[in-house]
Order: C-alpha cells, then structure tokens, then sequence
DNA sequence: GAATTCATGTAATCAGTTACATGATTGA
DNA sequence: TCAATCATGTAACTGATTACATGAATTC
C-alpha cells in the first residue's frame, strides 16, 4: 500500500469522515505534509475497504442526498501502527522547481533575478505568519500523549522550514545586491 | 513541456553531454535541486530533439561503442532563458513521508517515536556534512556574473536547509524527553 | 433565484519508478 | 578474466493531476 493510503488511514484515526471531508483535511490540517485531490482519494477508499481497513455506513443529509462516513476498523489500526512505527528509508532531497531556476539563472538578467528572489521571499514571508497563526492556538505545551503533541512537532518542523528559507532568500538578495555595486 | 526538459536544456546549456553523463549530473551536481532516471532520460532526450531543441553528433567510444553527445541549439538557449526567467507559481510545500509518520505518531510507543527521530537527526546530520563539504570547494565568493553564483546560491540554500531540519529535529527531542522525566 | 458548498464518482493524461534487455570498454 | 563502469534504449506499472460528469443542500 502506498502513503496516500496510511494518510488516509491516520485521518480516520483521529475520526471517521466522508472522502469529501477527508478531502478537505488534505486541504488544511495535512497541508503541511501530504496533499490528495479527491479524483486520487475516492478509489483509493475503495481499495481500503476492499482490504477490510476501513469500513462505512450510508447517510442521509437532507432528504435524498446520500454520503459514506468511513471509519477505521482494528486491522486498519494495525496496518497504520506498523507503518508509523517503521523507519522510513533514506533520505532523498524533495525536488525543488524554483531552486532548479535558480540554478540555471545565469542565463537571466541580474535585476529579473532578483525580482523573482523578492517574489519569493513574499511569499515564504505570507506562509511563515500563516504556521505562525496557527500555533497561537496552542497558548500551552500540549501532553506528549495524545495527538495534538504530535500536531505540534510538526507546526514547529513547518515554523523551522520557512525562517530558514526566509533567511537564505535574503542572503541570496543581499549576495545579488552586493556584487552590483 | 516539463520540468525535466528544462533541467536537461539547462545541463547541456553548461557544456555538452550524453545522456549517461546527464544521469550522472542528476545524481551529483543537480542532487539538491532535481533527479530523474535514465529510463526517464532517453525517451525526454528524443522529445528534445523532435522539437528542435536540442541536436547530437555520435562519437565512437574504443572502436564500435557509439555514443550520442547532445547540443543545446539557439531554440533550447531561447526557451531555457523564457523559462528561467518565469515567475514560479504558487507555493506547494512538498510531500514528506517522515512529517507524516510523526503527524500519526501519537498511535505509537513513545520511545519507538525517539528512536526514529534520532534515525532521522542522524541522516541529516550526515548530509549537512556532506554539502558543507562541497561549500569548501568555494574557497572565495563567486562573481555574480557566471553559473559558479548560482550554484553557490543553491548550496546555501541546501545548507540553511539541512541546519534548520537538524535543529528542529533536536527540538522534538528535547520535548520529547522533557515530558518523560 | 443564484451562487457556493456538499457530495461522489470516472476518464484521460502526465510524471516517475522499477524492471527488462543488451552490449562495449576499462581497469584491477 | 572478472568486475565495474560506460552506454542506450523499452515496457510495465504506480502515483498524481486535470478534466469530465452529475446532482443535492445551503446560504445569500
């Protein structure tokens, strides 16, 4: 089974819910670490509970509109504890298409460089006060039992990821703006 | 076109290959940045030169061994420079299978949860040692002018990476061990 | 009444990996 | 002579995106 498949299993975990909820989640609280469209996750529910992971019960919302909740069964808890406990390879550098730009920006005009680094910068800036937001809703160190400990690990790792990219855009700028003078 | 064509123009912007040199250049020099196979290479190389991007001239390696060494033509220079100069789009933070464990990992022996980040600390550590090594190489600032700039650019930011994922992974740690005792 | 969101799926395509397949060259 | 590296390709499959397709419920 693939990642996509844990992700899901993990969410369901914490609670049931639709595809189309568990959609939205990939949207928000996953957004960090994982992404699915809702065209990947659907046939992927229906793998799962064809594997006995998940199961689910028909509701009605309205008078005629019918949606899955999926819930995790005991072997899907087993599966995503197995995964979750296993070490996970070696590492390998996440492919990167700005960098990749950056490489090759020999090629460019120095000013058109450097306005791509200020872009870019905004940008990091905008999602760096965004995790910050986010973690103001933790006032208190949560228990290292329970999930929102681990919620937290990962809101520092993404606090961690975009400072530091901040500050390399800025030296990469300063290093630009350097040289020109 | 995709990306992969315009890594390749770019490699072949800076000297002319073939393409089992390309797939070593993935693995050495553009290792921070992009990485494809050769099995991805060849069939992208074919396209290439479809569309006029690129051309070749067969040398012969001993006496039978033929081999392609492929050009970037004015075309590829024209559409590399188009693209390098391009804004980038929106910010997509990548997938990242060990955020994802750790997002789950509240279902786990918390000790099993330590053990994998100090796996984890451990591989970075090691590669941090290992750019900071290439960074040695620059015994003094490149001019901005010139690709050896864009390539120290690159590794900074390979670096600032590397130090901020080890620093947070310390982070996690000392958290996890703090609420032990 | 209209727009947005809720809700579920499939089809076509693209990107990427793993496996299959072959053979020459070089250096120990 | 044996192993590692050089050298080039194809085939099968997996993962993921974009587009196609439909319709109910809610909110303005």
């Amino acid at each position: 089974m693939g990642t996509l498949g844990y992700a899901i299993l993990g969410l369901l975990h914490r609670r049931s819910m639709t595809g189309y909820e568990l959609s939205k989640e990939f949207e928000s609280g996953l957004f960090e670490v994982w992404s699915a469209k809702h065209s990947q996750i659907y046939p992927e529910l229906k793998g799962l509970y064809e594997a006995g992971l998940i199961e689910y019960q028909v509701e009605i919302s309205g008078t005629v509109l019918e949606k899955k909740v999926y819930t995790i069964t005991p072997a899907g808890q087993q599966a995503l504890r197995d995964w979750a406990q296993a070490p996970c390879g070696p590492l390998q550098t996440p492919k990167d298409e700005f960098r990749l730009r950056l490489f090759f920006s020999d090629c460019i005009p120095p000013q058109r460089r450097r306005q791509r680094l200020e872009e870019r910068l905004a940008q990091h800036r905008q999602r760096l006060a965004q995790i910050e937001k986010d973690r103001e809703k933790f006032d208190t160190l949560p228990p290292r039992e329970g999930q929102a400990f681990s919620d937290y690990l990962v809101l520092l790792g993404g606090i961690a990821r975009e400072e530091a990219t901040c500050r390399w855009l800025e030296t990469c700028l300063e290093l630009c703006r350097q040289q020109e003078a």
